[in-house]
DNA sequence: TTGTGTTTTATTGCCTCC
DNA sequence: GGAGGCAATAAAACACAA
């Protein structure tokens, strides 16, 4: 505190003096204005419902910081619970009924609000962890997969390439030109369904001009859906510039909806993780 | 009883809005 | 320029272990 102290003198227990700096400055004005205010009135407790705490204040002094009593905290909850910006009426009539000033209420409301919003962060933080760990989790499976998918690829390249080499199957020969017409027809028709054949088998071989289907860094799934799930960004997951707003709710509230909703649905996670 | 950590009350400075 | 909100902070009050 820089600009006024409260001395907490023992022999006098519960005095409080005020030490001014002579701030010109409106908050330095009104700081002062608030303690005029409290030194003229009654203690802060001294609504009929308090009486049951006069005996344990009884001996404080007026001007020492107190605690509110759980009745006057109760009501400022439940105000708070209906609307946690104060207006003036609001805060007056509160004021009056609690026996407090009205300046007390302002400050409480300040404070709860301050508090609200660090547990709104908790929270927050909790949810975003938790999501962060179930879509690691699913990355990781992912990552499982394609790699045993790949090494499928490769296990039945190699299967291929040995056949070749034997004689068994031969892929990808063209038509002869050399031969009379319909023969060179078979022979071009052939070897459109031998390619066919191979693509079609699940295998993924085809000759060395074909589409390979090798991990090129891109997508499996190249149409962008996998097992019924498209790969679009998650919805939700937006920009800050999107939504800043403190709407009561968590600071995140569309990324989180639509992580549960995934969740719901079973459905994979995080494609927009994965393939972005 | 005492030291220490946490919570609550209150102040101050800065900022925005009207 | 005044009113009110917020962040940062001080300090009293409180809780609790040793």
């Amino acid at each position: 505190m820089d600009s006024g102290q409260f001395f907490f003198d023992p022999s006098c227990y519960g005095n409080m003096l005020f030490i001014g700096n002579g701030d010109p400055t409106f908050r330095g004005a009104r700081s002062l204005l608030n303690m005029e205010e409290t030194s003229k009135r009654r203690p802060f407790f001294s609504s009929p419902d308090e009486l049951i705490d006069e005996e344990y204040y009884d001996e404080q002094l007026p001007e020492k910081k107190r605690r509110l009593t759980p009745e006057q905290v109760h009501h400022l909850e439940k105000s708070f619970e209906t609307e946690n910006k104060l207006e003036p009426e609001r805060k007056t009539q509160l004021a009056n009924k609690l026996g407090l000033q009205p300046r007390q209420v302002a400050v409480w409301f300040q404070n709860r609000r301050a508090r609200w919003k660090t547990k709104q962060l908790e929270r927050d933080y909790d949810l975003l962890k938790s999501s962060y760990e179930s879509l690691l989790s699913d990355y990781d499976s992912m990552i499982k997969e394609k790699e045993k998918l790949k090494s499928e690829v490769v296990s039945l390249t190699e299967k291929l390439q040995a056949n070749e080499v034997a004689g068994v199957v031969i892929v990808g020969q063209k038509p002869d030109p050399q031969l009379p017409g319909n023969e060179a027809e078979i022979g071009a028709a052939q070897f459109s369904v031998k390619a066919e054949d191979h693509l079609s088998s699940g295998s993924g071989v085809v000759d060395d001009d074909g589409p390979q289907l090798v991990d090129s860094g891109d997508s499996y799934f190249p149409d962008g859906d996998y097992h019924g799930c498209s790969m679009v960004p998650m919805e939700g997951i937006h920009s800050e510039e999107d939504d800043g707003s403190d709407d009561g709710h968590s600071y995140f509230p569309n990324a989180f909806a639509a992580e549960q909703q995934h969740h719901e649905e079973g459905e994979p996670l995080g494609w927009w993780v994965i393939w972005s």
